[in-house]
DNA sequence: TATATTTTTTAGGTTTGTCTAAATTTTAAA
DNA sequence: TTTAAAATTTAGACAAACCTAAAAAATATA
């Protein structure tokens, strides 16, 4: 079966919003497509019909499993191009999203499935988030943010929740990125700041900040 | 200005047909784009108020300056990622063209001009034809068949002028693709079949074969 | 619980790119 | 040069994906 680019944005925009929120509103998914609730009722409609989603009116609607399979495979195209984008082409990591957006409707699966393995099946895309398998299927991690990251683990960054030009601005002049390594030394009591020990220098990051990286380690065995 | 995928197809279409055939007539375009009369009419209409061609109802049409650069663009893009398919995920290079008809229309010029970079300026696609540069210039070649090459010029194969799956058998079974270097070494007047020294072998080839098979060489100085 | 507010849906309209069938213009043939 | 055939355009419709304004349903508040 093949999606137009809407169905494509639509399937997509609810398994986030499904994640992130646990449900779906018809206002909150206008919201999120910059669109108006008449469209997104017009399309729940016709996704229905393709049994892409469950729906009652008025009652609100989630993804069927098949909606959800293909959500995720529209999310591996995406995360695919995000990582040969900033792999191979050199754009900034945070650059990268609005261009995927428009290679992801490229839905050839023999495409998507060589170009994985050119750049050597990465399991995270740039952002630290997971990229689905050619089975759909996603390595999840157990993520914690450094205020929860217990003293002296070598943890990695995976993800930055809030991607404001603040908070980027911040992490770049701190030297933050995707995949850098780092371990918790200190916590302040007066104003929770933590004192992290990044590449052999010692910084301190506000507790907002700290909230606001995530990282993985490996707990102590 | 941007341009939707329609736009761009019919562009395309009509610089090819433009440079092939030398004009342009409305059931030749509805022929190519596998689409009726009455719509290429229709678009006619929309893309001379764009002023993207010379438009005379009735009188034919031919691209405009402006339609000439705009097309060379998506050409651009066509056959970088062309070149992108065969050379770094390996496919075939009779089997890219679709492909990079889709990609095609993602249009951001920085992503062009980042994977032209990452691809190393390639002057040429998988199939020989030019890739213009980023200001829409193309290298020209001066391609001969092989029916017009003179005798023991070192020449490489640039272009396949007919490509059905007979023509791409044939190629396949003698070994012949794009790049191959060959020398001519003799005519045969009986059937003006051609003897091709390709490799350390000599294998014969069949008039209509040679005129279909482009080659560069340099011409004895 | 009745009323006000918010959310969602319906009704009807628009644009883009397509179509078929009919009309018009050009070109070819008698 | 008149007629027949072919090419092109016009007229009117349709589907997809939007929209606005109004109606209906659900939720919150007095």
């Amino acid at each position: 079966m093949n999606f137009t680019t809407s169905e494509e944005n639509y399937l997509k925009a609810i398994f986030h919003l499904q994640e992130k929120e646990g449900t779906v509103t018809t206002n909150a998914l206008a919201e999120k497509l910059q669109t108006k609730p008449a469209s997104v009722t017009d399309m729940m409609k016709k996704l229905n019909s393709k049994r892409l989603l469950h729906y009652k009116p008025y009652y609100g609607f989630s993804l069927s499993t098949e909606g959800k399979r293909i959500a995720l495979f529209i999310i591996r195209r995406h995360r695919l191009w995000e990582y040969f984008l900033s792999e191979k082409l050199k754009f900034d990591w945070n650059e990268v999203h609005l261009l995927a957006e428009e290679l992801e409707h490229v839905s050839s699966k023999q495409l998507i499935d060589r170009l994985d393995k050119y750049l050597g099946y990465p399991p995270f895309d740039p952002h630290g988030d997971p990229i689905p398998d050619n089975k759909g299927k996603i390595k999840s991690l157990n993520k914690v943010s450094v205020l929860e990251l217990p003293f002296n683990h070598a943890a990695q960054v995976r993800q930055v929740t809030n991607q404001s030009k603040e908070m980027l601005e911040i992490l770049e002049h701190k030297n933050i990125t995707i995949g850098t390594k780092l371990e918790v030394k200190k916590h302040f009591h007066f104003d929770h700041s933590v004192e992290v020990k990044i590449r052999n220098t010692t910084v301190t990051i506000s507790e907002q900040l700290a909230k606001n990286i995530l990282v993985t380690y490996e707990p102590q065995s």
